[in-house]
DNA sequence: TTGTAAGCGTTATCAA
DNA sequence: TTGATAACGCTTACAA
């Protein structure tokens, strides 16, 4: 521990080189002549030689961070999505300094301040609490994921596409009415595209529908109170008719199944249910649960690639500015299971 | 974006003092006048001043870098662990490098050589891929939680009350037969300490028990195979007795409770169902689920004081070096629901 | 209270 | 193919 680091410094000592020609083996081997690799290449298991990234970014300024702002980690479909994006790491080399800033813009802004301090090359935001024009200011490449993307890049699930195939499943599931539930979406969010796909079917076939968008809440008693809630209306509104309900993620479809379950022993012929993301408890629920499904994996990876095309440009001599966000839509894969006919 | 990003030498210029002076009054501003620190605020407000830490990382050695190594994802109690451990950044400051690496031991190694490249003061390590006195040798604080720790401190469950909690509230539940099903877990491991305290009470209160202990699969499909397999068995051995089963995490009690109820439309009365880690699936299931708790906030604060503890030595003139290890027990939180009586 | 000067460990530029 | 030298942006003795 007392031993201090072996440097480049070290190492031209040892070897007779200058520091120049140790740091040109590290970046341009082939610029010296094989013995001389060689030469080297013992010294540095001779001397035990660890690298030492800071004084290399110091000088040329590329750090390979990325900062990753996440909202939480308690929503399956974001601790899923981190996964798939920190997997990137084998195939790209970034390192990934990661924030959950549960939804405080401040703190947020605080954290991204902090990220510019170590010089990040770029950034991935799944938050939705700082507007994009915002995030476009700091001049440091951005992809969003699922949230409002004006003025920055993104990768977004074709969400108009998952209304239209949750609507049509259920339409041809031989339901009577159609009900979707949802939070009170901004139209500038991507998600908002999942009602007017879903609205748009249910006019074009004029199916019944109805649309319930209400906060269901942040917490399990909150969301699970609101569900009976609409339970109630609905058996009330429709009680014989066949009611098929898109929810607005499958968390909450779950949380509606497993109360119809325990009301009734299981789920009633007169409910088809699909959720949305394809999130692990659609397969462990009680009931295998339908849903449209988000391609977590394939959404990562784009992003990973938009944004390192953008950070490679930085790098070089005359970097040409991205004059437009680039905007790429993966579509849904609709899976069906038990809770739809 | 042309603009060369403004430095200390900059800011000495235009206030006439020199760049340890610029340096003083971020680091130690009580040492200016306070006339002279306004000036230099102002100057700062003037020239839009961005802190570059790289710099302040090179000649001080501080990264504030926290290198955090987990299994995965898939799992809810790594993600929650890692929503405790990132949200200690509002109390301590320190940024992390998050890494999965997926139970591959080669890969965590390279992404632990990086991490020393970018000089990390300190690892918190949830994965059990790499041996602890491997990880001691990286010469950097590192605390382990919920894995083989000989040689390095942690922050560990107390998996033996755990297993005296799960065997005391099913024997009083008026079991007739104990069961505990596990993976092969190692000795060394702490979940080990739960199959002992699950013993000990059934052999003390001589109660018939039996542990099952196989490696359940890594998918749901596997696992609700071998979970049928196991209630067959059961059902055989033990037809009209009544069973209190202990399972080895709350998302395999959940596997087998929806398995019940879709057999039996309720979980039948010879039944009493036990999970492990209070996941938010224990909560969300189709009957809320008893299930002995682990104070993840709690653990993630504690391994972080620890770890903060170490960290501050070390930039001490003389640090003492840390002759044992830490080992901190967290004592588990019994939860009881509806799964037992 | 403030300044001078020497680092920290690399990479970049120019010259040989 | 190699080397000398100057950055990179900040901290830290030591001196004033």
């Amino acid at each position: 521990m007392k031993t201090k680091k072996v440097t480049f410094a070290d190492i031209a000592k040892y070897t007779g080189f200058s520091k120049t020609t140790i740091s040109r083996y590290f970046n341009d081997p082939d610029s010296l002549t094989l013995e001389n690799q060689q030469k080297i290449a013992d010294a540095l298991d001779a001397l035990d030689y660890k690298e030492n990234k800071v004084g290399r970014i110091l000088a040329s300024g590329r750090t390979e961070f990325i900062g990753l702002i996440i909202p939480n980690l308690y929503m399956h479909y974001y601790s899923e999505m981190l996964n798939q994006i920190l997997a990137t790491y084998e195939t790209y080399g970034y390192k990934f300094l990661v924030f959950a800033g549960n939804e405080k813009a401040d703190v947020e802004r605080k954290y991204i301040e902090e990220l510019m301090a170590y010089n990040i090359e770029g950034m991935i935001v799944l938050s939705p609490t700082i507007p994009s024009d915002e995030l476009a200011s700091y001049n440091v490449p951005v992809v969003g994921i699922e949230r409002e993307d004006r003025y920055i890049s993104s990768v977004n699930t074709d969400n108009y596409m998952g209304g239209v195939q949750a609507a049509s499943l259920l339409r041809k599931s031989d339901c009577d009415i159609l009900i979707h539930v949802n939070g009170n979406i901004p139209d500038t969010s991507p998600a908002s595209g999942r009602i007017k796909g879903f609205v748009d079917v249910c006019e074009e076939y004029n199916v019944p529908y109805e649309l319930i968008l209400t906060h269901l809440g942040n917490t399990f008693e909150k969301n699970r109170n609101k569900i009976e809630e609409i339970v109630a209306l609905l058996e009330k509104k429709y009680p014989d008719k066949k009611k098929g309900i898109f929810m607005p993620n499958d968390t909450h479809a779950n949380v509606l199944l497993n109360y119809l379950f325990q009301k009734y022993g299981k789920l009633p012929e007169t409910y088809q249910i699909i959720g949305f993301d394809n999130s692990p408890i659609s397969r462990e629920a009680v009931i295998p649960t339908s849903t449209v499904g988000q391609q977590i994996s394939l959404i990562a990876n784009e992003a990973m690639k938009i944004l390192s095309d953008q950070m490679e440009e930085r790098k070089k001599r005359r970097p040409a500015p991205l004059k437009e966000p680039v905007h790429k839509i993966i579509p849904p894969i609709l899976i069906r299971r038990e809770t739809t006919a």
